[in-house]
RNA sequence: GGGCGAUUAGCUCAGUUGGUUAGAGCGCUUCCUUGACAUGGAAGAGGUCAGAGGUUCGAGUCCUCUAUCGCCCACCA
């Protein structure tokens, strides 16, 4: 064995470490048929993304999982990966195009796409290589990209499969459009924002009928509205956006309210556009919002869509797909949408209808790339029917065969999934999987369906509803050459792509190798545990049971773990814009790989957020030094011949490890982590390093190799035990402890099992004691203030004779360990003077150092533990004069009480004892 | 507007099915170069467990309400 430098180094440990496993093929993982398979999904990172504390958490937590299974025998499998990022990717490498000038129209689109390829080969494994760092053991032979060819051929094979099963239908629906990235986005993908803007009020003149205002919008605008309460003849409506009026096809009032019940069914005149707009009457319109009448724009706001699906009104889209006025006057015509609202309102304000401005604060979507707010609009796209697919899902959720930790999350998951939108899975963007349509131009011609149709298709009525298949549409997973229904040649493939997750949610199987009936699809599926945070349950975990369920008949997994949210110390999300990132890659340059995972696991408990301060990393390099520390203590550990019996300590510790082991492996089966670092912290670190090793310094030499072993031991199994949470230093000193290695990792060693015939629980009480009186006589010393050189004699008053060979067995302990000099074990304490006395477990003990003893302070020290002790007295001793606790309580749980009132009431006639002797001195 | 979570020491958090005197880490005070470790050791101070009611022999733990903070969902234009 080796010397060991006074100083862990992680630097210099971890990625050469790292290397080695990887070389030696340790995180392989085959089809064994002699061998369970336990197998992990990893929620795979955005192509496009570097490492951020939410993955290094992330990864920690499976890494953990994964290397404890591994050690516990099992084919531990972690298949690692990235998504394409559809919309992410694009941005990224269209921003890179921008530096040159140009945009991904000049290029066209096989070339933007060969140069998002040509991105992805240079960038794309950051994040990969990234989570190495993090001592991620994935079988990295088996690292998959949704824009694989395997991956893609399951994108299409199950878009084709939905579709045969009348799943997949294309329909002109209210999506969410971000203007920038040109793009619908699914409701997940456009999280609102509270934000501040304005709540227009305007004024539509009334069509009374024949005559008045009814072809004259000019002159509606001329007259100034009459305030009179009586008769006005307009009606106010208020609105956030009032370039979408150029859009309005009705206005929606109340049933029951008293204000316009006499409107009903008449017609008001829309200013700016003339055009006349039916006034009809829904339940859904708000009687105490703005003005109780809401004007309805059906191809520009989702609620007013399905108002106009329900009144059969008419759908103008005036806006184009970057946000720019279409379809209207000639004044506005290819105005920016804010720009338009601008005009409008200067308009509006010129003809007299312009009410009042009110300060609004109102919920509006924003690209999650981008963050523009994004455009509610109507527009033809491609959808998922969920409901049929959601079934499965709910029901394996319900009956437990999927179970998520903590359960709290099972019902957020089963709210949502009972209340499934259809899924809007077509994106207008280049990179990501084409969707396999192809339109037939003779056949579809009349019925302008087809991507060139968008943006006008607003004059249309929509179909919303999944409908038969179109004429002219052909779904197919190679290239058609004609025409199946008029043989026609003249065929385009839909230019759209679809959602990123379309890809994502096959991931559990189709990384497996899906469609194809592989046996690692039959060995490793279903996967064992899926670990995420909570951002993602709709987005990815719902949809990946579903697609379990749909493709492969079985749940993709069994248990999710949903882990917190990493946030900082103010309980801020940690995100780029507001700069309080924590760089993980940062904190293992500083603090090291094993220190980052350690803080991570200890910071939270079970499901809750995460909150962190860069503080909080030093506890673990400290941690890791220690440990170091410990090792090449017992390294250096002197000791000659044969081990012999073991003596009390080394029992005690080889007990106290069988404790560590036994909850280190209930904790880790239960995915709390933090208890399970937290219990090896604490073994380690106090019962190890505090009390064993101390011991260990004052045995004799004959006791001497068996301490070495034992320390050996102990050490060696701490290893194994706190390899998941801190795979660097563990295989570092694992190394070093364990003989006849020969290049074995401890990733391969076995997970340590309780042994019964090591628990002692004689030797732990035995241990208890010394532990208590050295404690306590530290704890006089200090109060006395001795110098920390005296020796004081320890006078220890034993009645009993059988009781006295404790002391006199142990009393070098007591010597060294609370430095006190002769320790006199008496029947009686006749002939003790000028000393402190100490009660413990109802053993007096005397402390005596000749004219040392401070009998003033000595006195405030007896009376104040007096009165902490008659406090305790007192309740204990109420609680058990109470017949109803005696009859009620469990009989073990009153006996306990009893024995502590009894050695609580005993130490305090002790104490009082030991006062009047001094209140007389 | 619904739903969920949090509130325990100066700070960040644990606290298993209710059961002796509520714990840890950091910070703070005092002391200590003792055969690994000063990234260390010993001792100590510091808490009416957010507030109010209730259930119970017994509540940090269960129930109700209140307050504050945070998250998710929802078509208030």
């Amino acid at each position: 064995m080796t010397e060991l430098p006074p100083q862990y180094n992680p630097q210099a440990v971890e990625e050469p470490r790292y290397q080695w496993w990887e070389a030696q093929g340790l995180f392989q993982a085959d089809v064994d048929a002699k061998r369970t398979p336990y197998t992990i999904v990893i929620p795979p990172p955005n192509v496009t993304g570097i490492l951020h504390m939410g993955h290094a958490l992330n990864n920690t937590i499976q890494d953990i999982l994964i290397r404890y299974r591994r050690m516990q025998r099992l084919n531990a499998l972690w298949i690692p990966g990235t998504d394409h990022a559809g919309i992410a990717t694009q941005n990224v490498v269209e921003k890179s195009l921008a530096k040159e000038g140009k945009k991904r129209q000049d290029l066209g689109r096989e070339a933007f796409i060969q140069r998002v390829w040509q991105w992805r080969e240079q960038y794309g494994n950051t994040i990969l290589y990234q989570l190495r760092r993090l001592g991620s053991s994935c079988d990295w032979r088996r690292t998959r990209f949704t824009m694989d060819e395997g991956l893609s051929e399951a994108v299409l094979e199950v878009f084709i499969k939905l579709y045969n099963e009348g799943l997949i239908y294309r329909g002109h629906y209210i999506i969410n459009w971000c203007p920038r990235c040109q793009t619908a986005l699914a409701d997940e993908e456009a999280p609102r924002q509270t934000t501040m803007g304005k709540l227009y009020h305007i004024r539509y003149p009334l069509d009374l009928g024949q005559g008045a205002g009814a072809k004259g919008r000019g002159k509606a605008g001329t007259r100034a509205p009459r305030p009179t309460p009586h008769a006005p003849d307009f009606i106010e409506v208020a609105t956030t956006r009032p370039e979408t009026m150029l859009g309005d096809t009705a206005i929606a009032v109340h049933p029951k309210d008293k204000r316009y019940k006499h409107l009903i069914g008449k017609q008001a005149i829309l200013p700016i556009v003339g055009r006349k707009l039916p006034i009809i009457a829904d339940e859904v319109v708000d009687r105490e919002f703005g003005t109780g009448a809401v004007k309805v724009t059906p191809a520009h706001d989702p609620a007013d869509f399905q108002l106009g699906k329900k009144h059969k009104l008419e759908f103008i889209n005036v806006m184009t797909d970057d946000a720019h006025m279409t379809n209207v006057p000639p004044a506005y015509q290819g105005l920016d949408r804010l720009d338009c609202r601008s005009k409008l309102i200067i308009d509006l304000e010129k003809e007299g209808v312009l009410g009042a401005i009110d300060e609004h604060q109102h919920n509006v979507g924003h690209c999650y790339r981008c963050n523009t707010a994004v455009e509610p609009r109507l527009s033809p796209q491609w959808f998922v029917k969920m409901k049929p697919l959601a079934e499965p899902a709910i029901k394996a959720v319900k009956s437990g065969t999927i179970e998520f930790i903590p359960s709290r999350w099972t019902k957020v998951y089963l709210n949502w999934m009972e209340n499934i939108q259809d899924w809007c899975i077509s994106r207008q963007i280049w990179w990501g999987h084409r969707l396999p349509v192809w339109y037939c131009d003779n056949c579809s011609q009349g019925q302008g369906a087809g991507a060139k149709g968008r943006g006008k298709a607003g004059t249309r009525a929509p179909r919303p509803t999944p409908h038969a298949p179109d004429s002219g549409v052909i779904v197919s997973k190679t290239p058609p050459t004609t025409c199946p229904s008029c043989g026609g040649t003249d065929l385009r493939q839909d230019p759209d792509v679809l959602d990123t997750w379309f890809s994502s949610w096959l991931w559990p199987f189709s990384t497996l190798g899906w469609p194809e009936k592989t046996k690692d699809l039959a060995y490793f599926y279903p996967t064992n545990t899926l670990v995420t945070a909570q951002e993602i349950i709709f987005f990815w975990v719902a949809r990946m049971i579903m697609a379990g369920y749909f493709c492969m008949k079985k749940p993709p997994f069994s248990k999710v773990y949903i882990h917190g949210t990493v946030r900082d110390i103010t309980g801020k999300k940690m995100s780029k814009s507001l700069g309080n990132i924590i760089d993980p890659l940062e904190i293992i340059k500083e603090h090291g790989t094993d220190a980052l995972r350690y803080t991570l696991v200890t910071a939270t408990a079970i499901g809750q957020d995460v909150f962190l301060s860069e503080e909080r990393f030093k506890a673990g390099q400290f941690f890791a030094n220690k440990l170091w520390n410990a090792t090449r203590y017992a390294l250096s550990y002197e000791a000659s011949g044969k081990p012999g019996e073991l003596n009390l300590a080394d029992r005690w510790i080889l007990s106290r490890l069988q404790g560590a082991i036994t909850e280190t492996t209930k904790a880790l089966d239960a995915f709390d982590f933090n208890a399970a670092a937290s219990t090896l912290y604490a073994f380690l670190w106090h019962d190890v390093c505090d009390w064993y090793v101390e011991l260990t310094k004052h045995v004799e030499a004959s006791q001497r190799p068996a301490a070495r072993q034992t320390l050996l031991v102990v050490l060696e199994t701490s290893m194994r035990l706190l390899h998941p949470v801190m795979p660097f230093v563990t295989e570092e000193l694992w190394q070093h402890l364990k003989e006849n290695t020969a290049g074995i990792s401890v990733m391969k060693a076995s997970w340590p099992t309780a042994d019964k015939k090591l628990v002692d629980s004689a030797a732990e009480k035995t241990m208890e004691r010394l532990q208590a009186i050295i404690g306590a006589v530290r704890n006089t010393r200090a109060t006395l203030n001795l110098p920390p050189n005296s020796r004081p004699r320890l006078s220890v008053v034993v009645p009993h004779a059988k009781d006295r060979g404790f002391f006199q067995e142990h009393g070098t302990f007591l010597q060294r360990l609370a430095g006190v000099g002769d320790v006199d074990v008496r029947p009686s304490r006749n002939g003790i003077t000028g000393a402190a006395k100490l009660v413990v477990d109802g053993t007096e003990l005397f402390l005596s150092y000749e004219g040392l003893i401070d009998v003033a302070k000595e006195r405030g020290r007896v009376e104040q533990k007096i009165a902490e002790l008659d406090q305790h007295i007192a309740r204990q001793g109420a609680q058990l004069k109470n017949p109803q606790f005696t009859d009620r309580a469990p009989a073990d749980v009153v006996q306990q009480l009893r024995d502590s009132l009894a050695k609580l009431q005993e130490e305090r006639a002790k104490l009082a004892e030991h006062l009047t002797v001094l209140r007389a001195g």
